[in-house]
DNA sequence: CGCATTTGACCCGCGC
DNA sequence: GCGCGGGTCAAATGCG
């Protein structure tokens, strides 16, 4: 199963900002459609007349709607992402004694060639496939076929945007990553970095992270294999520090949208939380505790984004600005 | 001093 | 067999 993060859940939160007036100067429609988005229009001055109030109030039901589309949809999202979850764990249940053969064989023989390893980890799969199989010779074909969807080590591919300026190729995923390696490839002129968890040779996954080349601000992390351990965040969490709250076992830190400017949320940001709210928020992503939480994540993604900071700037300005000419029209 | 990162060298698979 | 390119290793280096 190929877990690919393309989904597009961006809000695309004021990256063009809506048009209210078609005959506005440009300034002037920047500034007000900031103060719909960002809340302000109840303090919007009614001195503009009733034709601008109107559009305005029509304009704030628009986006009410708009709003409310957003919040079923997302509803719809953390619906599927639960269904997809649970899919996954009965999945892992099935696959449980194979997956753990393999992890035994990957741990006696890590200091191996890689090949040496892959065909024993692959014997041993092939061996468990042989005994719970009851298919005869005739069957071989697809048992092959079988088993070397085994071997396959599952890849995902995780796109997390960051500062295009930050060189660092860090995705912060929750887990632990040692860096073994760093190449230029010819597909892309920013350079690919290679990790392994830190829990190896235990633990066989690696990760590689490279920059987009469409887009410099957009890192894709690419995956292979899974975590033979709980997620460093879960273990802490149990043992007693606390760092961050965790959706489940995949990471859900990124989103990409192909087309247009979007703004990314980061999920599994650290967050100082007590012991007690992170029990009542795992598993219960309708709590009103959870979505509480989510806000503020959101809340604190946007005051990260650079677009939404100069929004709030204009907005804030232009707010002032919209002041001291009420003042200075009621003082005339 | 120990650990993580960097980086050049090396390995290996693949296409010609 | 050779060259190319992706992936990995391991010594050197940096940092706390």
């Amino acid at each position: 199963m190929e877990f690919t993060s393309l989904l597009n859940t961006s809000l695309d939160l004021n990256s063009k900002p809506i048009r209210i007036l078609n005959d506005a100067p440009p300034k002037q429609e920047t500034t007000e459609s900031n103060f719909i988005e960002l809340g302000f229009l109840r303090n919007v001055p009614a001195a503009n007349g009733n034709e601008e109030k109107g559009a305005l109030i029509e304009e704030l039901n628009r986006v009410s709607a708009e709003n409310k589309k957003l919040t079923e949809m997302l509803t719809i999202m953390c619906e599927n992402y639960t269904q997809l979850r649970n899919q996954l764990f009965e999945y892992k249940n099935d696959h449980s004694v194979e997956n753990t053969q393999a992890a035994a064989a990957a741990i006696s023989i890590s200091n191996k060639r890689r090949k040496a390893a892959a065909a024993e980890i692959s014997s041993a799969i092939n061996n468990n496939v042989q005994n719970n199989s009851e298919s005869s010779s005739s069957d071989e074909d697809s048992s092959k076929k079988q088993r070397e969807e085994h071997i396959k080590p599952k890849i995902s591919r995780v796109l997390s945007r960051t500062e295009a300026s930050d060189t660092s190729l860090i995705v912060k995923d929750g887990y632990q990553w040692r860096k073994y390696g760093q190449k230029v490839t010819r597909d892309n002129p920013s350079p690919r970095a290679y990790f392994k968890c830190s829990f190896a040779p235990t633990c066989p996954v690696k990760k590689k992270v490279q920059r987009s080349i469409e887009d410099q601000s957009i890192v894709v992390a690419t995956y292979e294999g899974e975590h033979n351990h709980p997620h460093p965040s879960k273990a802490e969490a149990t043992s007693g520090s606390n760092r961050s709250l965790t959706l489940g076992t995949v990471p859900c830190s990124t989103t990409l949208s192909s087309s247009g400017p979007t703004i990314t949320l980061d999920l599994t940001k650290p967050k100082p939380q007590s012991q007690e709210e992170k029990r009542n928020l795992r598993g219960n992503i309708n709590a009103p505790e959870f979505q509480q939480y989510f806000v503020e994540q959101m809340a604190s993604t946007l005051t990260k984004d650079p677009n939404f900071k100069a929004a709030l700037a204009a907005a804030i300005s232009g707010k002032f600005l919209q002041q001291n000419n009420n003042n200075r029209t009621e003082n005339w």
